[in-house]
DNA sequence: TTACATTGTTATACAGGACTAACCAAGGAA
DNA sequence: TTCCTTGGTTAGTCCTGTATAACAATGTAA
């Protein structure tokens, strides 16, 4: 999976957690991408089992890409956090930099920012 | 400037730091890639007047490759630093996480992430 | 139930950034 | 001086991710 079609994944998920359905359309809007983009991300997401969209259809998750939108939209949170609560940087720009930031660092580096943020917000 | 363009002014950077001259084959295989694709690389650089580089010679920086590498690398060393001494997360990790995220701060956030080390070390 | 607006899809093109293959310069060993 | 090795360059290809243009499906108002 590449950063392009976490950011894809993850916009879907959150569209679904909001609106129950995400369709083309939506998925294009909060990327900013045209909606050429997003059909042909969808399909490369499909072949990855992450969502199933069939065609002129809403776009669903199935329970691996449940798990694995998840997963990233909670490291986006976490490196939000830190940026917020911990750096103080302001929200709209924490909120662009998290988006970068969440599909390069390492399962464990993600552990110790976790671990790190708790104890210093806990202070 | 891609994030690429300023991996390839950071390489030139260091590689003139510590060797004095800089050579296609040099930037090669620091970044691991080949040949022509550090060419092309050059050649935008050129462009944008970061170095200077004639046929089958040593590449240069000019005064303003000068700063912008120095830059980039002093970003670098922040990340790298915030992420061995602050949460612990090994050298090697640390070094290939600080290039992929010294791209996508902002200024802001970079003083904001020093002073922030400062105080911590500090402790 | 037709007509129009909205949404989805296809075909195609382009830019960035990498690669391989093949060729060109330059310099040292003989 | 010739030859060979090393390093530099060019040309052409591929993949990813985006876009535009044109067309197809859907749904809703009348």
């Amino acid at each position: 999976m590449t950063k392009s079609m976490e950011d894809y994944l993850e916009t879907v998920y959150l569209i679904v957690r909001d609106n129950k359905v995400a369709r083309v359309k939506d998925v294009a809007e909060r990327l900013n991408v045209k909606k050429p983009s997003v059909i042909s991300a969808l399909r490369e997401l499909e072949n990855e089992k992450m969502i199933v969209h069939e065609k002129y259809g809403y776009i669903e998750l199935t329970p691996g890409g449940e798990r694995e939108g998840s997963k990233i939209y909670s490291r986006h949170l976490l490196l939000k956090s830190f940026l917020t609560d911990v750096l103080g940087v302001p929200e709209e720009t924490a909120e662009t930099e998290a988006c970068s930031m969440e599909h390069v660092l390492s399962r464990g580096t993600f552990e110790r920012l976790e671990q790190f943020i708790q104890s210093q917000l806990g202070k």
